[in-house]
RNA sequence: GGCCUCAUGGUCAAGCGGUUAAGACGUCGCCCUCUCACGGCGAAAACCGGGGUUCGAGUCCCCGUGGGGCUACCA
């Protein structure tokens, strides 16, 4: 059994979204899974679109997302160079080697009798002109330095057929495809082309990409055939859409890596989560490590409709993995935000890491909600009613003084003895607990929600603010 | 337009001729509870339509409808 090879051909024209990365990801696994290997190779043929920085944002993602690739432009491998743009003179070759084959022609045509061959709307395909130049004639115009392309050469009849692994048997008349260039007149190859080369070249036994191919894959057995080329096993990927119309794509500024990164999605939920788009493993496990990932990948997993990016579903998910993370994971994670907060450094963050860990799915939300340590000021009375805890205002000035008194001579200043303390208040004065915690909460805050109730929000405070934001609660209630 | 392809709750997704059509996210309700969250329990919610084939169809076939893709000297 041949061992298998994958590899991820991303073009380095921007940023890596999730679709790229979820095709780099399935390349990934199922040459783990088989025990094979994955190679990493740049399709830079097109000038044009070419992107500073989008080549150091693969590797970048990739690294980031525990990816790793046996061969590469960066780390080498026995069939490089893994760039296409370095890899001119090789399509050169072969293509005048599929010329030689009859795969392929010489085409001198230019733009203006090329457009005449398309109707109104823009459609119309090449109609073979240059193949049928004699021998004499290609020579003579090589000869006189004519710019040129080079054309595939479809068969006018008969149809293509391949086994899918996700699709099944996909099929295509030879009449629908077109000649295309498979060699610019720049001397670049074409994708149609590279792709065919390089898969071939570096043996790669399995090729996974988007579904985009689907009905252009025949042209490219065509020239495997032609060279005489084993052709390699085909999954197609279904797209990952944005919505029910829209496939999800940087254009349209979609969430990249990058930007879930940033955002505080943590890395190993995005992996999980952009494995379980398009697959599910047989157990139908949902939370999985790139490590069980590796274990169970398989292509029948794969689904073949697009599937709807759900942010909430990853959120979810980031969520999950904090909760189950260590505190130092946490902690090392939550640092970068919980700097970007105004309470930053002046709270004990062993506490607020405690009290957000499992209020937090995604680490942006963090400065939002520690904010109110630092942000104190005049609040609506109207937060001190609660219904369930029958609480209000009034109630609020009966408690806050007896809470003022108590809490100054608490000790230790802790949670559990400011809760037992804080209930004890309650029961002396014929209240329920809720009256006491609710009001203290709300004066100590001035939010309707906080990570915490408030004996846990009294210590993280501290004494002296805690009995300051007392006092200033007092007045607002013009006590 | 032509060609390829897809179609189970709002979303992801099991199912591969016989099931009360899983599960997860989200939503809603209840419990826990010092708010929020965590945790626990529960509910609502789906086989695009029409023809076949079959004793029996979400599952197979055809047509329709709807979606996506390709139709570039882009990948």
């Amino acid at each position: 059994m041949k061992k298998v090879r994958t590899r991820f051909a991303p073009s380095p024209t921007g940023y890596m979204h999730i679709g790229n990365l979820r095709t780099a990801l399935y390349g990934y696994l199922y040459a783990k899974k088989e025990g094979g290997e994955f190679i990493l190779r740049l399709e830079d043929t097109d000038s044009k679109r070419f992107v500073g920085g989008a080549v150091q944002i693969i590797y970048d993602t990739l690294k980031d997302a525990g990816i790793v690739y046996d061969e590469g432009p960066d780390i080498g491998g026995p069939c490089g160079p893994y760039v296409q743009s370095e890899r001119a003179a090789i399509y050169k070759e072969y293509a005048e080697r599929l010329v030689r084959l009859g795969g392929a022609y010489y085409c001198f045509c230019d733009k203006e009798r090329l457009d005449g061959l398309k109707d109104e709307n823009g459609v119309g395909r090449y109609d073979k002109h240059c193949l049928r130049l004699s021998e004499e004639e290609v020579k003579a115009k090589l000869a006189a330095g004519e710019p040129y392309v080079i054309r595939q050469n479809v068969p006018e009849e008969g149809s293509g057929s391949y086994e899918d692994m996700v699709y099944g048997k996909v099929t295509v008349e030879f009449k629908d495809i077109e000649d295309g260039i498979l060699l610019k007149s720049d001397g670049m190859p074409t994708y149609n082309f590279a792709n065919v080369v390089d898969d071939h070249l570096m043996g790669i036994t399995h090729v996974i990409r988007g579904s985009e191919y689907l009905s252009s894959t025949p042209k490219y057995n065509l020239m495997y055939d032609a060279f005489g080329w084993e052709r390699p096993v085909y999954i197609h990927l279904p797209p990952i859409m944005k919505n029910a119309h829209v496939k999800l794509s940087k254009r349209n500024g979609d969430a990249s890596y990058q930007d879930l990164v940033e955002k505080g999605y943590v890395k190993e939920a995005i992996v999980n989560y952009i494995a379980l788009l398009g697959w599910s493993p047989k157990d139908n496990r949902e939370k999985m490590s790139l490590a069980e990932l590796e274990q169970s990948f398989s292509l029948s997993g794969i689904n073949k409709s697009p599937s709807i990016f759900d942010e909430p579903k990853l959120r979810w998910l980031s969520g999950e993995y904090i909760k189950e993370m260590s505190e130092e994971a946490f902690a090392s994670l939550a640092r970068p935000f919980l700097a970007k907060s105004k309470a930053y450094g002046k709270y004990d963050e062993a506490k607020l890491l405690k009290i957000l860990k499992t209020r937090v799915e995604i680490l942006s939300e963090i400065p939002a909600k520690i904010d109110f340590l630092e942000e104190y000021g005049k609040f609506d009375e109207a937060l001190y009613y609660n219904k369930k805890m029958k609480s209000d205002a009034e109630i609020a000035k009966q408690v806050l003084p007896l809470a003022k008194a108590l809490l100054a001579g608490v000790e230790p200043f802790e949670n559990a003895s400011l809760y037992q303390a804080m209930c004890a208040l309650a029961q002396e004065n014929g209240m329920k607990n809720g009256q006491v915690l609710w009001c203290v909460r709300v004066a100590l805050t001035g939010r309707e929600n906080t990570p915490g109730g408030a004996s846990e929000m009294a210590e993280l405070l501290g004494r002296e603010r805690t009995l300051e934001r007392l006092d200033a609660a007092l007045g607002f209630l013009g006590v």
